[in-house]
DNA sequence: CGTGGAAATGCACACGTGTATAATAGTTTA
DNA sequence: TAAACTATTATACACGTGTGCATTTCCACG
């Protein structure tokens, strides 16, 4: 059994207030007891307990992360920003991750971290259903998402601004000569495949060109490695791309593989884009031509902003009027275009 | 502030332990009772406070985990599997990155562990120093260490097979009939790098041949996509060698690139072997042939080793008799040989 | 010398939960 | 019919901490 003020209270000879108050640097204290009580109290090796203080003060300085996958190559990264901003504001991180749990309509994950109060939340995963954010909202408290493609409107989130820099992406490969650009988009319909699709054809668009039908393309993304059948119908096209954008790195990378399974040079016979610049697609390849997104950035801002939702509440709660809530803010990131070895002129026919 | 059992007794007209006992299924409340008492709980949304009841009971089915930093590629791999083991066993994770923080002898990730009073810890890095082992043997809890290089003997550990695997990729080379094999060692000293560096040696012994001491190389791992100096300094040697064991992946990949900044062709020219099987491992131009870590495996092995100790602490603890703590477990795993592309026979002279 | 006040500390209670024990009601048995 | 039991629920207290309030001690001032 760890040992409490009780027991330093009895060794010192005084109540356990005093004790209390000696660990707070109260101003009540005689200096010299404050000294006594600290000394048996280092000497013991206490440490409080979070749960009987949490208990009593109503706070816990933890905040509750909801992962899909903790080795996921671009939420790690994320993670790291946040738990950087968190730890150095003093609170600790309660994770709960959620692989296949997510599936369950009353995820134990998530009855854990209500269970132990975390005074905010940060959800890092794409999957997060309609059902767990009412789960999550009966809780009422601060909520930040970082980075998920739901299509709900929610109001703390952070995105990064997909649209433009699919437009980067494709502005580039334009510049480069391009008139044949194909998309490959992936399979689970969100914000994100929407706005990088829609950056894509705007961009163009505004270069007066046009999209075949049979140049949007689907994949799953599950399954990244495997051969993109999406890929391989596009060059059997009669006239086929001679550039692929792709939806993130891990089918770009799954994209340069077929490819090469074809017999296609990568970049001289066709060019590939990737998104996310996770942090292999610097050692692929060739190197690929991608998008970076600020990941630790990202990770970063979005822990700032559960920081400054969790001050607004607590300033609401001293005050008790309650003057709207949190403002409803949404930041968009951006990050930009890294043009590395995966793109180059088309050829010349 | 949330539902309480006192609001759930109030609304159903009994006192609160009796609701206690009904949402514990305890058999001496009376059937209607219990069922209206749920209902209740169900249409509040009643959810217990994790701080009451682990004061009350003294468990909190929490364990501690410490890390380096999240988007590591092999450790996040090994939490993966941890959080699935520990998660099925209904323990949450309290996660401390401690990246920079390591160095604060008194680092306030720790202190925050144990004033949680975690059940258990989880040690995933490799930089945790015997100042911080004695801050947390203090609390006398179950502790497991995952792929530590620590040189102390700790009781608990998982260890890969760093000697066995290093002697397969050494013997593969050979097999291959390269006679100059180098090896590019880290300099952080410690049981890993003494370990494959031993394996290494021992059969290179075996095949009655001889390594000169300008074979063994060091170089810092924290750069590895810097040029490696050790590589330029091992390829300008009047006998370069033709084959190069790198001590992971990620000192590789470097090496990879430093040769062919220097003109080299791997694996025609040089042929380079990694170690652990990192994720872009499988990525990178040639497919890197290294010695595949189960990563995953590991973590959940070190998960089921913690959840061991942990029955056993309880069993100890209720029996109050106290015969020998746990056994000093100590498992090693053995991974295996991926041959890729980054390794071929040597030219011919 | 008595009184007011500041300084220092102890006492009592609260947080939300769980459990041992007491109390009540209802039922059976001699 | 009274006693002994069972079933059900209420009362009391504990976990470790923090805080309002009462209490004690001591010094200064009139």
């Amino acid at each position: 059994m760890p040992i409490t003020v009780k027991d330093i209270a009895q060794r010192a000879g005084v109540s356990h207030p005093t004790v209390s108050r000696a660990l707070h640097d109260d101003p009540r204290v005689a200096p010299q007891t404050a000294a006594h009580i600290k000394q048996i109290a280092a000497q013991l090796g206490y440490v409080p307990s979070a749960a009987a203080r949490s208990l009593k003060t109503n706070r816990t300085r933890v905040v509750g992360i909801i992962v899909n996958r903790i080795s996921d190559p671009f939420y790690s990264r994320v993670l790291d920003g946040i738990q950087e901003v968190l730890s150095a504001a003093g609170y600790s991180l309660f994770l709960s991750a959620a692989n296949t749990e997510f599936t369950d309509p009353d995820s134990s994950a998530i009855r854990a971290i209500v269970e132990h109060r975390v005074e905010g939340l940060m959800i890092c995963s794409m999957f997060v259903s309609a059902a767990h954010f009412t789960q999550l909202a009966g809780s009422n408290r601060p909520l930040v998402i970082a980075h998920n493609l739901s299509p709900e409107d929610t109001p703390h989130t952070i995105y990064h601004d997909d649209r433009y820099g699919s437009g980067q992406l494709t502005q580039h490969l334009l510049n480069l000569g391009h008139t044949r650009i194909a998309f490959v988009g992936n399979t689970h319909k969100g914000r994100e495949t929407r706005d990088r699709l829609k950056g894509f054809r705007e961009t163009i668009r505004r270069a007066r060109q046009h999209v075949p039908a049979e140049y949007i393309a689907y994949d799953s993304p599950d399954a990244p490695l495997a051969i993109s059948a999406a890929v391989r119908r596009l060059m059997q096209l009669p006239t086929p791309p001679t550039a692929l954008v792709c939806y993130n790195d891990a089918m770009a990378i799954g994209a340069m593989e077929t490819l090469r399974q074809l017999g296609k040079h990568v970049p001289r016979e066709c060019s590939v884009v990737g998104f996310d610049n996770i942090s292999f697609s610097a050692y692929v390849h060739p190197l690929l031509t991608t998008f970076d997104q600020p990941k630790y950035e990202l990770g970063r801002v979005a822990a700032q902003m559960l920081l400054r939702q969790l001050d607004h509440s607590r300033a609401r709660a001293s005050e008790d009027d309650e003057p709207n809530g949190a403002p409803r803010s949404s930041i968009t990131l951006r990050g930009q275009l890294l043009v590395r070895e995966s793109t180059a002129p088309p050829l010349k026919m």
